[in-house]
DNA sequence: CGAATTCGTTTCGGGACCGTATCATTACGC
DNA sequence: GCGTAATGATACGGTCCCGAAACGAATTCG
């Protein structure tokens, strides 16, 4: 069964989201960093820095500086490839999962709440 | 007829419209700033400064400023409240109507390749 | 081996944005 | 009138982020 959205209850969702986020005081991911971040719990790993960056359209200092963001909330945690060790390895962590879990439950939550 | 969406297929949708947004050139509006837009555009005028602020539990600067911007981008303008010259009414334009319609036509378009 | 390539990081200068406090202008009660 | 309240704008100090360039470490290839 598709999703089926207007265009009207798109923008009223998205505002409602956005809305939810700023009035929350957790601390708030920009949009690159949102869209990183998703990426690496949506997409099947191995994540990258490269392979970001390329996904995203985006130079390699901006993931490297959200990742050190993200990092220190431990929305996400590196590690060395130790089949070539130049290759930084991007995973998840609990604190991220329980994060991007609770985004999807707002979502979801605004999305019941529209008007028809 | 509700909006249904599952939680997985609302992390899709919202990294695919984030990638969407990060990958265009356009300039992108922080969070914030797009709540300001969306409720400019949605809600029923007039808006005011305050109003606003209200609405997004922010304080009036940040309104102000995320006014500045997007009134150089021409997405919004600002006008004397005649009655009250106090007030500076906020009303929408050209530039950011359509601005508004192709945002929420790149998440209905999104919402519609959702797997499912 | 040694040079070139690849990967992620760091540095640098600059811009965007925030929160607090303060300002100028306008309205209103006494 | 005059003092007070309200509105939106501004000043200041600070944090975060960006893009371009340069960098160190690891790998590949001649």
């Amino acid at each position: 069964m598709p999703v089926v959205l207007r265009p009207i209850q798109a923008l009223r969702l998205w505002q409602q989201v956005c809305l939810a986020e700023v009035q929350n005081e957790l601390p708030d991911l920009g949009e690159r960093q949102l869209a990183i971040l998703l990426t690496i719990y949506l997409d099947p790993p191995p994540h990258t820095v490269r392979g970001l960056a390329q996904k995203l359209n985006v130079t390699k200092p901006v993931i490297t500086r959200a990742l050190d963001r993200m990092g220190a909330l431990k929305l996400v945690s590196r590690h060395r490839d130790d089949h070539d060790r130049r290759n930084v390895l991007i995973r998840r962590t609990v604190e991220g999962a329980l994060f991007v879990e609770r985004f999807g439950d707002v979502i979801v939550a605004k999305a019941e709440e529209l008007p028809l």
